[in-house]
DNA sequence: ATTGTGGCCTGCCCGC
DNA sequence: TGCGGGCAGGCCACAA
């Protein structure tokens, strides 16, 4: 699905379209559009600017024109497509057909097509997209401002990085994947972690954002492939375990993701310094 | 204010 | 072979 990562490449993709001019914008399906109602206003907005560029904050795509902005949700199933291209070969849960009927907004420059085919429509395209209740950037973040996301709150940790409002860009493969590196089980209290595991998570989630953009995608993460029944810890090979925590089906490995800090070994290091 | 839950949306897969 | 139920989860509205 659209994480941080896929939508990372959506934007690198549409690169070539800066500097391109609006020329149409064409809503398939008015149920992409937000707010309900907005399309013929984003119509307007948009027409005859230029692309000045693309910008992402979390999993929002925004393209900035000399007119307005227009913010792009991607759900679980989006795709963008630039010039009649797919951006990304494939998305885990998504449909591997590509039937046109699932195109619900194009935009038309003068450097080629800007489309997103969503067959769910739990994506959605927004004109100037309120940006101010996103936290920061997953891949930009501070060890500092990770610490104050989590701060306080007895809400379980992975709850807390799918937060978009607290950290953005954390879907939920990402989120199993750097906690299973970090050996923290995603139901620790998000204020219960110590200073050192703070920043063990953040090196973690630092290291697995690059390892996945690397490797092209969030589902390219070690843990993925165990995330069914029957799948192992890549680590030491023990069964994983399956929970809904925060809404989310969650897998994580019960010897050394342990809701006890420091009890499993995990790969807690000594303390630098 | 914070936190949790249900609904939206549809393709796919399994069992009957 | 067709069909129905369950599942996937990002986001938002809503409730407590």
């Amino acid at each position: 699905m659209p994480e941080l990562v896929e939508v990372e490449y959506y934007r690198r993709a549409a690169l070539p379209l800066v500097g391109a001019t609006i020329e149409r914008v064409t809503v398939r399906d008015e149920r992409f559009v937000r707010p309900a109602g907005g399309a013929a206003r984003l119509r307007r907005a948009l027409r005859g600017g230029r692309i000045d560029g693309l910008e992402r904050i979390g999993k929002l795509l925004i393209v900035r024109t000399s007119g307005a902005s227009l913010g792009l949700r991607f759900g679980m199933t989006g795709v963008l497509v630039v010039e009649g291209t797919d951006t990304l070969d494939e998305l885990v849960y998504g449909p591997t057909r590509r039937d046109p009927a699932w195109v619900r907004l194009v935009v038309t420059t003068s450097a080629g097509d800007l489309a997103v085919r969503d067959p769910r429509i739990l994506g959605s395209a927004e004109l100037d997209p309120d940006t101010s209740r996103l936290g920061p950037d997953a891949l930009g973040v501070t060890a500092g401002q990770l610490a104050a996301a989590l701060s306080g709150s007895s809400v379980p940790l992975k709850a807390r990085l799918l937060d978009q409002q607290r950290l953005a860009g954390v879907g939920n493969l990402i989120a199993d994947e750097v906690l299973w590196r970090a050996s923290l089980h995603p139901q620790r209290p998000a204020g219960s972690l110590t200073p050192a595991e703070v920043r063990r998570l953040h090196r973690h989630l630092r290291t697995a954002l690059d390892d996945l953009l690397a490797a092209g995608g969030s589902h390219q993460g070690r843990i993925t492939p165990e995330r069914r029944p029957g799948g192992r810890c890549p680590r030491d090979g023990t069964p994983l375990r399956r929970a809904t925590v925060g809404g989310r089906t969650t897998w994580w490995c019960p010897a050394h993701q342990t809701l006890t800090p420091g009890t499993a070994g995990g790969d807690t290091r000594r303390a630098g310094r």
